[in-house]
DNA sequence: CAGTATCCTGTCCGATACTG
DNA sequence: CAGTATCGGACAGGATACTG
């Protein structure tokens, strides 16, 4: 996409996107984090054509959410692992899995999020860090940051209480 | 996308993205939640072209987070609002928002998410619902649920400890 | 103002064939 | 096995003109 206006370049939602947004790079990204680490593998998983996975990869690569790394030297053969910046994306997809599970039930639950060690289904919520508070009872809004340029700052201007 | 592999069709991430995968969809969502209800209003703040808009507009009412409700009749007007679904869509923009929050910060800070009702920043974290512990901290796994066809169920059999 | 209608371009993506 | 190269189609997306 061509960011000709200004709420996408300052925003860090469209920013994301514009690393992440191809319909492929997100669910690469899932396959990582449930251990899938090589092209062919990836490959399989997702039935997405050669070419297309080294694109994703190689721009994946790029935003620095995956690193490319030799596993064997000849012929030289590369693994796809997810780096700290990666792992963090991690919250995006659970999210979108929490919200896929809640609401796209036509098919019944055929995924289920459990904690390994003791096997309870976990369930993922977004609090406050601070004050744990669930975000859905707050009510938060976007303000402009300190590095705002002017028309975020009019767009997001602080209206107190 | 078409959806030719397994994968795609049955997983919640990926059936997620299926609705709002496309670039626009989730900035138009941002919108809403940043209180935009009508035509012009999103196309300004976007700089999307206008048959883009109606697309997406209609694809987001079909999927049903967005709401086409008239406010007016002659001539008729509508405007667009978070149904319910929509608005618990909410989640995963804020964790792509905290992602490019943390990562992207080439140019500064320019979107801070607050409390309204104390002006106090509040930073998102995913914990789950029952511990409340941070979802980082726990090994947490994907599984096959119920209703899983059998390549689901090869794919995420269940590997105890 | 709130859209609809057309035309055009870029590119995402799939299919297939090929290589060390 | 791990990709690269090439071809073609579908559609996202932009630009512009038009309407009640």
């Amino acid at each position: 996409m061509r960011r000709t206006s200004f709420a996408e370049s300052e925003c860090p939602i469209a920013n994301s996107l514009e690393l992440v947004g191809e319909w492929w790079s997100m669910l690469i990204l899932r396959d990582a984090f449930d251990g899938h680490t090589r092209f062919d593998d990836f490959q399989r998983s997702l039935g997405i054509a050669p070419n297309m996975l080294t694109r994703r990869l190689a721009a994946l690569v790029d935003a620095g959410l995956l690193e490319k790394r030799p596993y064997q030297q000849r012929p030289p053969r590369y693994e796809y692992v997810l780096t700290a910046r990666g792992r963090d994306f991690r919250p995006v997809l659970l999210a979108l899995y929490a919200w896929g599970d809640r609401h796209l039930t036509a098919e019944g639950r055929n995924l289920v999020l459990v904690d390994r060690a003791t096997g309870e289904e976990v369930s993922p919520v977004l609090v406050d860090r601070a004050t744990g508070r669930p975000l859905n009872e707050i009510d938060a809004v976007f303000t402009a940051g300190p590095d705002a340029g002017p028309r975020m700052r009019d767009r997001y201007r602080v209206e107190p209480g």
